[in-house]
DNA sequence: TGCATCGTACGATAAAAATCGTACCTTGGT
DNA sequence: ACCAAGGTACGATTTTTATCGTACGATGCA
């Protein structure tokens, strides 16, 4: 797979990356399943939802076993490492790739939780090392 | 202005914000401006630049001063509010809105400096008191 | 004054993303 | 064997986003 063709499978459009939470969520599912979760989010087609995710198989973002007549369908790559990519993206646009601003903004923005600030400092001491 | 409408002016596509962020580091400039930065990163018709950002106008992302014949578009948003909207957006899809999560992610993606990683112990020392 | 240069306006079109209707297959129950 | 229910396939279309060509107005200067 050529590297443009890699990063379609990392590079979700909108509605692509709403279906790739549902099934990060709740793993393999068939399209009926993930069409349901989405009616709580916004209106959409049973056979939209299906298309979507057949265009998804075709960029190689899902994986589908076609064994039963209810296809299950997975997403192909790590769920970390498109986070990841995203992420990095996100802050390489948005902040010239500095971790320590996107932090700033973000301890601003949602102030995180007790438990999340010891589990983080607790992160710090080990990359300290 | 309606939510909706509000929210266009939050919601840059991806090369609505390539212009977004030009605009950003450089203050505000005139269309052949944006475009020659844009230049070093891909390929770009001075029109398809200029429309975009009529296009931006139109949708009250950008303001234009039509003073002289060279109009000087800035941007309308507080450059702040915008990046916390898509922040938010971000955590919000993708980390259920725990930012402890992404500051994991970011810290095990990108190892922070040691410097920001002393900034970021301030933080959180000042979110704790 | 003529013309090359650089600017805007804007319709047309291309390309990408999203949606839907319809055809048709499979299965289980009666 | 039939049919209702629910599944897939897929072409067509709509909507959104992105790009460009062309017309035409301003300006400066030989």
């Amino acid at each position: 797979m050529s590297d443009k063709e890699q990063n379609k499978a990392l590079e979700p459009t909108r509605s692509e990356l709403e279906i790739l939470q549902v099934l990060w969520e709740s793993g393999p599912s068939t399209v009926r399943e993930v069409n349901n979760k989405l009616q709580h989010q916004k209106e959409v087609n049973y056979t939209t939802t299906l298309k979507q995710m057949q265009l998804m198989v075709d960029k190689g973002m899902l994986n589908r076993d076609e064994g039963q007549m209810k296809h299950i369908y997975s997403v192909a790559e790590d769920e970390q490492k498109t986070k990841s990519y995203l992420l990095d993206k996100f802050v390489d646009s948005m902040y010239k790739g500095s971790a320590g601003k996107l932090m700033m903004q973000l301890i601003g923005n949602k102030k995180p939780s007790k438990d999340e600030l010891d589990e983080i400092k607790e992160m710090i001491k080990k990359l300290e090392e």
